[in-house]
DNA sequence: GCCAACGTTGGC
DNA sequence: GCCAACGTTGGC
């Protein structure tokens, strides 16, 4: 089991948005980056945990806990011609975009970007790092558990 | 709204 | 296959 950090703009699906989903689930549509897709595509099994972010907004930083609710398959956005995703060389017989089913489990307190900054041991989090823009991250264990067991407690 | 960082595109 | 131009991300 893998652990990520996923970023979503709240102001287009936050985590109570989510959370108002049925079964909590959304499909993480709109990821037109490779390397994003390729960690979904290629590494993203269900059960795997996730870091809900809040990016592009007033208080960026990660706002609940989700998981990988099922494994990658096309995104449905890049075959709808009226979507700002459509992408016209993708074909339901050669999709170029993925994404996989995100379940949220919980919403957490915000736990802000300065505040995840501000501890050392999370100092070669990927997501952290200068001019990252990846909006789909691996969280190291050591990590996860650190967010989990010492700041979320 | 600014702009640094970085990914993508396309001419050559 | 190089690389300049352009587009996007996302914190501030």
């Amino acid at each position: 089991m893998r652990y990520w950090l996923m970023k979503s703009e709240p102001s287009v699906v936050g985590i109570d948005d989510v959370l108002a989903m049925p079964n909590q689930t959304v499909d993480w549509w709109g990821v037109r980056n490779y390397q994003a897709r390729n960690f979904m595509r290629d590494q993203m099994s269900v059960g795997d945990k996730v870091f809900f972010y809040h990016s592009n907004c007033k208080e960026p930083g990660i706002a609940g806990l989700a998981e990988v609710a099922k494994k990658a398959y096309p995104d449905r956005t890049q075959f709808d011609p009226d979507s700002p995703y459509f992408d016209p060389k993708a074909t339901p017989e050669s999709p170029r975009w993925m994404n996989v089913d995100v379940k949220a489990t919980q919403k957490t307190r915000l736990i802000g970007l300065d505040e995840l900054r501000a501890h050392p041991e999370l100092g070669n989090m990927r997501t952290l790092q200068r001019g990252n823009r990846l909006s789909i991250t691996p969280v190291d264990p050591a990590e996860w558990n650190f967010i989990v067991n010492r700041l979320l407690k």
